[in-house]
DNA sequence: CTATATTAGTTCCTGTTAGAACTAATTATC
DNA sequence: GATAATTAGTTCTAACAGGAACTAATATAG
């Protein structure tokens, strides 16, 4: 089989998403926020605070990790931990006021910032490039899945 | 502007890798090895051996971060530091004949296993893939100088 | 030729990642 | 209701990322 065409797509993939990171985190750091914690913030943002399992949940960081970004968010004063009432292993992770107006500001700016990469394209485009990535996460995926059953 | 519609492709964007990143990873770390020891590997495979200066070029891993990289492979006896003879400063890194015999076991299987995701696309589709996320790429790295400049 | 600037690689720091082992609390089972 | 299995969160280890500071060697400029 010919080989090349699957590896430049790889090859395009990777910097693709590391274009995509380095245009994201541009903006991110100049917050003063590493993209995980930039990351929690957004999570706990809108919301009403969130058990650190449901964060790992809703967040691509692990609870290993997750215990150190709240840390460092927690020096710096952006989230409280509160102990659950209802379960005694359990913590609630929420904003400070602090943390909520750093939210509030940062979280729309970063918006249109990352919007503005995307003001050229046709909504009909940005659909498109959606589901072609979405196949293509299909695919590993699918491929994973059937590695393991072998 | 509606916003919806690149939030949720970027989302795709992050999961795709993600998923790449997680099928790809399952199968290097089988072999002992990690991402950027895999990559250090394939680089020098097939060649007569780079400066770190120029592993840095063609990798994706920093030169603070190489030093160690390099470290593990030669601690795994898969690399030597060779100090070059053109430039006091300098030194050539090559696989060792273990490093080398590695490769090219690796290697090959790790195309072949790559492969597999791909076995159901036709090459015209995986073609545009790469169109796709080439200027998706493009997109960003676009905007980016666009920032910068202003 | 000598002072200065640049370059190659290492080291250090902070933060992140993945995964394993651990503690304490809770649920399930008999 | 005591014992066993789960679960939530923390801690630890090895590795990596990005960036700044550092060392030694080389190039450049006067």
């Amino acid at each position: 089989m010919p080989q090349a065409a699957f590896r430049s797509t790889l090859r395009e993939l990777v910097h693709c998403y590391q274009a995509f990171e380095g245009y994201a985190s541009a903006h991110i750091c100049q917050q003063g926020l590493t993209i995980s914690q930039f990351d929690i913030l957004v999570t706990l943002g809108n919301g009403q605070g969130m058990t650190p399992k449901e964060l790992v949940e809703k967040t691509l960081i692990t609870k290993g990790t997750l215990t150190g970004v709240i840390d460092r968010l927690q020096l710096k004063g952006l989230v409280n931990r509160t102990p659950s009432t209802l379960d005694g292993r359990s913590q609630i992770i929420t904003l400070t006021k602090k943390g909520q107006k750093l939210f509030e500001k940062v979280f729309p700016e970063h918006l249109t910032y990352m919007g503005q990469a995307f003001a050229h394209l046709q909504a009909t485009e940005i659909s498109h490039i959606r589901e072609v990535l979405s196949n293509l996460r299909y695919t590993f995926e699918n491929q994973k899945t059937k590695g393991e059953t072998l």
